[in-house]
DNA sequence: TTTCGATATGTGATGTTATTACATTAGTCA
DNA sequence: TGACTAATGTAATAACATCACATATCGAAA
């Protein structure tokens, strides 16, 4: 569990087929991109995803219900912190960041109500400048 | 769209449904509570939800695929700010508040990278105060 | 009142996302 | 070897959401 992770043929397809792409996949989406290395069914896909998930190395959008590629990949700068993803709802284009002031808020919530957090999301849809411009 | 909207009859039982729960509801289970009310269809179920979340009465969970009433009914203190939902994974009581902080920091980055937002989750999951400390 | 348009509803089929269950294969290590 | 763990293959199914089309309801304009 190093920041360079030893994947397995599948782990690596699916990163792969996320980090050549310009933007968020779905799960099915990386499915019938991978039909010529032999996947076949859905389940190849999700097992390798969670592995991936687990290993830090991709990010799952909750409301869109697709993955991306973590855009810090070498570092783990923020890796206390929790992540914000910024979705262009036109051209899809996913955005990353982390704020030490919003996680801070965060923990001070959950601290003085007695929660304990496991996953945080925080996702912002909208417009990127370029289509906002338009 | 007042503060006291006036409902349909689908309306009305889906906010219902959700009213007196005591947590979440998935789309579906909905349905399945309202079969004695006439309900065949999930798209009766759907048609209600995307009404009561234009009116502000609901909130989506995206992370867990369902729908809660708002927390918050007779009061529109928070309803500049974003909403952040802390879902327990254990009994899924969920609690719901604003920041102005977290609001603040979100509005910041999106103005500084012309992000127009539309809409913006966030969600805390984990385990409550009463789950957590068994 | 009639006609029109907007909104709401009913229903079946379909599309999309994710998991269960079970069998098999491959690597590790005592 | 044997036993254990992780990874894989496959079919079936579950869970979530929308499309397409028909019908109904209601208010405003002619």
């Amino acid at each position: 569990m190093t920041s360079t992770q030893e994947l397995t043929k599948n782990q690596s397809l699916v990163f792969n087929a996320l980090a050549r792409a310009d933007g968020p996949l779905s799960a099915y989406t990386i499915l019938d991109q991978l039909r010529g290395d032999g996947f076949r069914a859905p389940l190849q896909v999700y097992r390798a995803l969670d592995k991936l998930l687990d290993y830090g190395m991709i990010h799952r959008l909750e409301s869109i219900n697709a993955f991306v590629a973590c855009s810090h990949p070498h570092s783990h700068n923020h890796s206390h912190g929790m992540i914000a993803f910024a979705i262009c709802e036109k051209c899809g284009q996913v955005s990353e960041f982390s704020d030490d002031v919003i996680t801070g808020r965060v923990r001070e919530w959950t601290n003085s109500n007695g929660f304990k957090q496991s996953k945080t999301t925080i996702e912002i849809r909208g417009l990127c400048a370029t289509c906002g411009a338009a």
